[in-house]
RNA sequence: GCGCUCGUAGCUCAGCUGGAUAGAGCAACGGCCUUCUAAGCCGUAGGUCGUAGGUUCGAGUCCUACCGGGCGCGCCA
């Protein structure tokens, strides 16, 4: 509804154009908004304020003439007006939303995607959590960001690949195998003996007595037997990121989130793609030796300091096979890539960026693009839980899913804009009342549905397509209030795409779902006005429908009892 | 000290690429179930949008400076 008014004005402004009353012949772009009271229309325009100073006519002048030119849009609009300093009020006529319903019905479970992507091939990195440790809270957030987005930009209209990266190669690796190795020997964490920045978690344990039990490990790119062997550090190794590699992956499956691609940092090494990225930045000078190190110039493109690349005992620094990876990426065809990470880590975005740059590749100086998630807080019992990986005491992603449950918790996580910190407080989510918007919002999908088994008891038959003037008693303020709010799930599922954030479909369904209840709560659906029960069952039968389709774009589940 | 980020009602937060009288939930108070799910609805109360300047027809939104919280600033990842 909000493009066809968009493309009205336009018209409208190239007509009055072609009539010489405006002279300018290009136009800032056509913005609809919606008002925030309802006396101002369903949807506004502020182009003739913009216009003004240039087209050297008064706001409510140049308004005037574009509504002259407007005509009514084939019946769309009910009526037009010029409001205040120069807003262009637009009042959609009732037959026309009641048309919205059955267009609604036309598009089936797809309601709500777009082609607005272009099927611009795209991809996704998130969580990427380094196989060290089960997957904890701050994983859950990226996570549930990463994936909603990706499912959000699938439905606008891109064509989306998920990606994990992760680090199998680096001194954090080497760090869990010896700590690993300590278990299988015996060694406690207070003994002198263990290592510096050993990781002490209970899962150790138990991974070493896997590891010595000879247990046989199938995770999605990872088939491993142990040898049971404690001297053998690289069996340790490669058994423990595995076994790792395994519990994420029960998480993250428990959490509904999947992925069409790993890539290994090893194999990044392997294939030498990590000394290619090396001999490339040196050949074309970005490098220095300094202090036995090899340095890359990243202030050269914008970083505040210069970075070392190989370190003196000839190891690389971490962002070396990050910049493979990205070149990587590029090569594979992706024009847009999306990394989703946290936000402490968020220097390494210049990094990679300047890393890419100093390549000579062609790509482009913003690329990859970054969605960074603020700290998670856990609160319990009103206190805050400390997350420590190395003593191992914190909540982990899997604790979460079974105590709160799949969809409050996937909620919970996105219905924070990303870049603000967010407070999880593990009572409140538990907690199944009214406090807890994740019911709200199922809660009313569960009460269409009681009503229309009610309905099919009473012999009502909901009707497919139906003519307008079967729809032409949905005449009151909700009624058309919420046909308004459906209407809009398209393009706020585009808003959710472009921003890269997938919050505002959580303010969308809230929203809805307070229209429902309040129209519930003034209109009796089921009634003695026959042709009235039938229009409202299809209305309701549309707002099931929303309902559903966002809550799965969400991976939220629309309970049909509650 | 430098960089990123946040600061909106008692609390947790929205505010749609600058728009009209700043919103929601929770908490508080008062109402609504003999009829489709009260996990609901309606109403009341609650604000100097951190502070001070600037940009313009118009600023919670953009710019600058300061104040306060978080994160980062390693030859760790």
């Amino acid at each position: 509804m909000r493009n066809r008014i968009a493309s009205l004005v336009e018209s409208s402004l190239h007509a009055a154009n072609t009539a010489q009353e405006l002279t300018l012949s290009t136009f800032p772009s056509v913005i609809i908004g919606t008002p925030a009271n309802s006396d101002h229309g369903d949807f506004s325009c502020n182009i003739a304020m913009q216009m003004a100073k240039e087209e050297r006519k008064s706001p409510r002048q140049i308004a005037d003439i574009v509504i002259r030119h407007l005509g009514n849009g084939n019946g769309m609009l009910a009526r037009t007006e010029i409001a205040g300093p120069g807003f262009i009020n637009f009042f959609v006529s009732p037959s026309a939303w009641q048309s919205c319903l059955l267009e609604i019905e036309s598009q089936g479970d797809s309601f709500g995607c777009t082609t607005t992507g272009g099927g611009e091939k795209l991809q996704v990195e998130f969580v990427s959590a380094n196989p060290t440790g089960p997957l904890h809270i701050g994983h859950g957030r990226g996570a549930a960001i990463g994936d909603t987005l990706c499912r959000i930009l699938a439905a606008a209209g891109w064509d989306v690949t998920r990606e994990f990266y992760y680090n199998d190669a680096g001194a954090q690796i080497t760090n869990l195998a010896l700590s690993v190795q300590s278990r299988c020997l015996g060694i406690e964490p207070d003994d002198p003996r263990w290592p510096d920045d050993g990781y002490q978690g209970e899962y150790i344990k138990d991974l070493a007595r896997s590891y010595q039990a000879c247990e046989v490990v199938e995770a999605s790119d990872q088939h491993t037997t142990a040898l049971g062997d404690p001297d053998n550090l690289d069996a340790i190794r490669s058994f423990a990121v595995a076994w790792l590699r395994r519990e994420q992956d029960l998480d993250l499956a428990a959490f509904d989130v999947r992925f069409d691609v790993y890539t290994l940092e090893s194999g990044l090494y392997s294939a030498g793609r990590v000394d290619a990225v090396v001999r490339q930045l040196t050949a074309n000078g970005h490098t220095y030796e300094q202090d036995g190190a090899l340095w890359l110039r990243t202030t050269d493109f914008g970083d505040d300091k210069d970075r070392v690349m190989r370190k003196a005992d000839g190891g690389y620094t971490y962002f070396v096979p990050d910049v493979a990876y990205h070149l990587d990426k590029w090569e594979r065809g992706f024009t847009r890539v999306i990394n989703e990470q946290g936000a402490d880590h968020h220097s390494t975005i210049t990094r990679v960026r300047a890393g890419l740059q100093a390549l000579h590749a062609g790509i482009p100086k913003g690329w990859p693009e970054y969605v960074l998630h603020q700290m998670v807080t856990v609160m319990r019992g009103g206190e805050e839980v400390k997350i420590s990986k190395r003593a191992g005491s914190y909540v982990t992603l899997r604790d979460l899913i079974d105590e709160v449950g799949r969809d409050a918790t996937r909620f919970f996580f996105i219905m924070r804009k990303p870049d603000a910190q967010l407070v999880f407080d593990i009572d409140l989510a538990k907690r199944q009342t009214n406090e807890n918007p994740v019911y709200y919002v199922q809660y009313a999908h569960a009460r269409i549905c009681s009503i229309f088994e009610n309905a099919a008891d009473k012999g009502f038959l909901i009707p497919d397509n139906p003519s307008p003037d079967e729809l032409a008693c949905l005449t009151t303020t909700e009624e058309l209030q919420l046909i308004k709010l459906l209407s809009a799930l398209p393009d706020t599922v585009v808003d959710c795409a472009i921003h890269f954030e997938p919050h505002r479909l959580t303010y969308f369904l809230t929203e809805l779902a307070s229209c429902f209840h309040s129209f519930y709560n003034k209109n009796r659906v089921i009634s003695e006005e026959l042709a009235l029960t039938k229009a409202r069952l299809y209305l309701l039968k549309r707002t099931a429908q929303t309902l559903k389709s966002a809550l799965s774009i969400l991976g939220i589940t629309a309970p049909e009892r509650m």
